[in-house]
DNA sequence: CGTTGCGTTGATCTCTATCAAAAAAGGTGG
DNA sequence: CCACCTTTTTTGATAGAGATCAACGCAACG
């Protein structure tokens, strides 16, 4: 069940360019940890001096507020990585994880991945694009949250993930809630709403497009 | 009234670390172009091959929600960059920009950047925790939207804009609502709460903290 | 079967956007 | 220095979206 360490980092954007001789002095000996679900793994606020590579199970990064509500930043999977850019930035964690499932993770410290990326300018270029890449997904959230109502979130969610008319829920709807910046009613409501307008169709965690053009209206149209 | 662009780019974080010939490489020819206040300068969409130095005035990256409601990412005076970021992540702006005053603004294109990347590891690590940085500040922002109310998101950024308990606006009031998140009118409202809780002054743009550890309690207790 | 976690639905309640109007604040030209 | 105009800001009233609270249905599971 779990992944190879090495194969995980491989196709991480992060690090798919490096050659097997770069993998194995990235990795060098690492530690390996199990978390049972429900588990933190890293508080906001920690010194972050570790990046996280999950070989099983899966992880949420999440803010949360002096009241208690959780925003989701991320559900990683087994396969993914956090904190990688945490990492450079000298300083803390800027959010905490927690395990939603058994998890196994690697921890790789910071000073691997700096020696590294200061003697192979490659290395750099891809993290470069990497980071990049990232920023532009934070500028899709802040945009959602600041801009759009919770259907048209919902609604931009559904065609970022789904694959040829699907799209399976990444955990509980709580969670999927917590993603989207908001809580489980008002999310459920526009879940309803899609279905009765005959856009999509859901059951089970598997959600199905039917009529996509009235997603992509949702996003323009308001 | 206008910037060097070499000295420009050396007190930038990204760049900071160049030596003189790196810089004259990365700067070469270079377009410098003027642009009256209001002029939209990049539009969300377009290809993104170049990014932009700030020489003189000032300019505001944001976006657009679908009924003209406007967010702003960030407000870059002279001397500052935009864009640094959406150069690597080969495709679009994710974002538009704007003049808000009489600005001079220099092109430096894509090809110029990566080059010298490819070519020294410094220069990588070094954007590498610049786009780090910026990506932290994302975080905080998303927080903000998601989690905190007006007047604690004004509190956080008065907190973060004040040297020794002052800050002057960037810009006027409705700038600064659409940097929260928000709109004038309710910005101005929780600003006459800080005023009358004897939290904080304010007069013509410039805010005087009074009670430091008020506006810290307002992140803390909700 | 009880429990326990999750999801749906309905009824409020709060915050904030919107609308409207008046008051300041800044410039400009005389 | 003043009258005039534009832009910005304040304030009030209203409306709408979404968070919260509460009750209930529904599964999975011991």
């Amino acid at each position: 069940m779990d992944q190879d360490l090495q194969s995980v980092l491989l196709s991480a954007p992060l690090f798919s360019q490096l050659r097997p001789e770069q993998l194995d002095e990235l990795v060098g000996p690492v530690d390996i940890k199990r978390y049972p679900r429900g588990t933190e793994i890293i508080r906001v606020g920690e010194p972050a001096d570790a990046f996280l590579v999950v070989l099983s199970g899966a992880v949420k990064v999440y803010l949360l507020s002096p009241d208690g509500r959780e925003h989701i930043l991320h559900m990683v999977q087994s396969g993914g990585l956090v904190a990688e850019a945490a990492v450079f930035a000298q300083g803390t964690y800027p959010a905490s994880t927690m395990a939603t499932e058994d998890s196994t993770v690697a921890m790789v410290r910071r000073a691997r991945v700096t020696d590294l990326l200061q003697r192979d300018p490659e290395v750099g270029l891809a993290m470069v694009a990497g980071l990049s890449r990232r920023l532009r997904e934070f500028v899709s959230v802040i945009e959602d949250l600041s801009l759009r109502d919770v259907a048209s979130r919902l609604a931009r969610f559904i065609l970022e993930n789904s694959t040829d008319g699907r799209c399976r829920l990444p955990g509980t709807k709580t969670e999927l809630a917590a993603q989207l910046g908001t809580v489980l009613e008002p999310l459920s409501r526009a879940l309803r709403k899609l279905k009765e307008r005959g856009t999509i169709d859901e059951q089970s965690g598997v959600i199905e497009v039917i009529d996509r053009d009235a997603l992509e209206d949702l996003l323009l149209g308001t």
